[in-house]
DNA sequence: TATAAAAACTAATAAGCATTAGTTTTGCTA
DNA sequence: TAGCAAAACTAATGCTTATTAGTTTTTATA
C-alpha cells in the first residue's frame, strides 16, 4: 500500500494558501470565491477540498501565521539587553520587512481578520491586543528611562504601527525606490520627526 | 395633487446612507446584506429601493462624500499664506477631526473603496492619487524652504496619512482619553519624533 | 504489472443574494 | 373627507455561493 506523502501534500496545501492570500487581498475575503481560487490553483473548486478543510480555515491559517510571526519576534526582542530606542527600532524594521517580504499575508491579516469565525476571531483580537500592550510597555520603559519624550505611549504605539501598515500603499512603487532607503527614512521620521 | 417632499425624502435617504456606513464598516461591503440594512432602518429590504438606487450607489455616495470633503479642505489650505509646517499641521488636524467626527464614513471610504464599480473605482483612485500628489508638493515645498528635513517626501506623506488612519483603532478607547490631547500628541510625534 | 491511495472530476444540494413586479397601506393636501 | 402620491408590503426571479457525495483518473510503489 502506498504511503501518505506529507511533503507533497503540504506543498500543494501551501500553494492553495498562498494563492488564497493573493486572492483575499485583491478581492476581499467575502468577494473571493472558491471557484476563483480553484482557477488560480489550476483545478476545479471541489478538488480544493481534498487539501483544505474550508474557506474559513484558509483565512485562519493566514491570520495566525502572521500573528505568530510578530509575537515570536517580540519574544526575542524582550530577551535582549539593548536600550529602549534600539529595541523599538529593531521592531519597526521587522514590521517593515514583514510588509515587504510577506505582503499578501500581512495585508490579509490586517484587513480581513474581521471575517474569522469564533473562537478564532476572539483569539486573534486577544493576541493582537496583547502584542500592543507589550509594545506599550516597551514605550513606557523608554519614557521612564528618558530615552523617549513624554508622550502618551498608546498614541505612540498606534502611530508607529499604523505608519508601518501604510507601506501597503507603497507596494505599487516598490521598484522605483530603494527598500533600504525607504526603511531608513521611515524609521528616522518616526524617531526624530519631520521638522528640523 | 400632493407635491414631492424633497426634505423628508432626502432625510430618509440620509438615514439609510448613515446606517449603511455603520453596517459596511462592521461587516464589510460584501458581507453586509440589504436585509440587514433594512432591519437597521426598520423596513423590509425591497422598501429600501423606494429611496435608493442600489447597494453600489450607497457605497459610491459614502466614498465620494468623504473624498470630496478632503479635497475641498486641501483647496482652502493651498490658498492661504501660512508657512509649510503650519499648513501641514492644519491638514493633519483636519484628518484627525474627520476620523473622530465621521468615523463610519471615513472608515468605509478607506476600507471598502475596492468594491466600487467602474467608472467610480477609477475616479476614486484618481482623486486619491491627486490628493496625495498635492500633499507631496506641499512637503517638497517645505523641504525646499528649509522647514522640513531632507526626507523622501513620498515616504513622509504616506507615513502621515497612515498614522492618522490608525485612529480607527482608537475609537474603542475614545471615552477614556481627551481628544485634544490625543490630537496634540500625534501632531507632535509626526512633526518632532519620539526620541528626545 | 498489480494494487491502492491521492487527487482530480461531475453532479447535486441547499441556502443566500440583490433586485423587480405588482399590490396595499399610509399620510398629506385641497 | 376625497383623492393622490409616497412608501410600505408580499411574492417571485434568477443568479451565485460553499460544500458534499459519488465516481474516475492519475501516480507511485511493491
Amino acid at each position: 500500500m502506498a504511503k501518505i506523502k506529507p511533503g507533497k501534500n503540504a506543498s500543494k496545501k501551501d500553494v492553495i494558501s498562498q494563492k488564497a492570500a493573493a486572492l483575499f487581498k485583491s478581492k476581499g475575503f467575502s468577494s473571493a470565491s472558491m471557484r476563483e481560487l480553484a482557477e488560480a490553483v489550476g483545478v476545479e473548486a471541489p478538488s480544493l477540498y481534498n487539501h483544505i478543510g474550508s474557506k474559513s480555515e484558509l483565512l485562519q491559517g493566514i491570520c495566525f501565521k502572521v500573528a505568530n510571526a510578530f509575537t515570536l519576534y517580540l519574544d526575542t526582542t524582550e530577551n535582549n539587553t539593548d536600550n529602549h530606542a534600539t529595541r523599538l527600532e529593531h521592531i519597526i524594521r521587522f514590521h517593515i520587512s514583514m510588509m515587504l517580504d510577506h505582503f499578501d499575508e500581512v495585508y490579509v491579516a490586517n484587513h480581513e481578520w474581521k471575517h474569522l469565525k469564533e473562537p478564532y476571531l476572539s483569539n486573534f483580537l486577544m493576541q493582537r491586543r496583547g502584542y500592543e500592550k507589550r509594545l506599550i510597555g516597551l514605550m513606557e520603559g523608554g519614557i521612564g528611562a528618558g530615552d523617549f519624550k513624554l508622550i502618551n505611549p498608546y498614541v505612540a504605539v498606534l502611530t508607529i504601527l499604523s505608519a508601518v501598515r501604510g507601506l501597503e500603499f507603497w507596494q505599487q512603487h516598490k521598484k522605483n525606490i530603494n527598500s533600504q532607503a525607504l526603511e531608513d527614512d521611515m524609521v528616522n521620521l518616526l524617531l526624530k520627526g519631520i521638522t528640523k
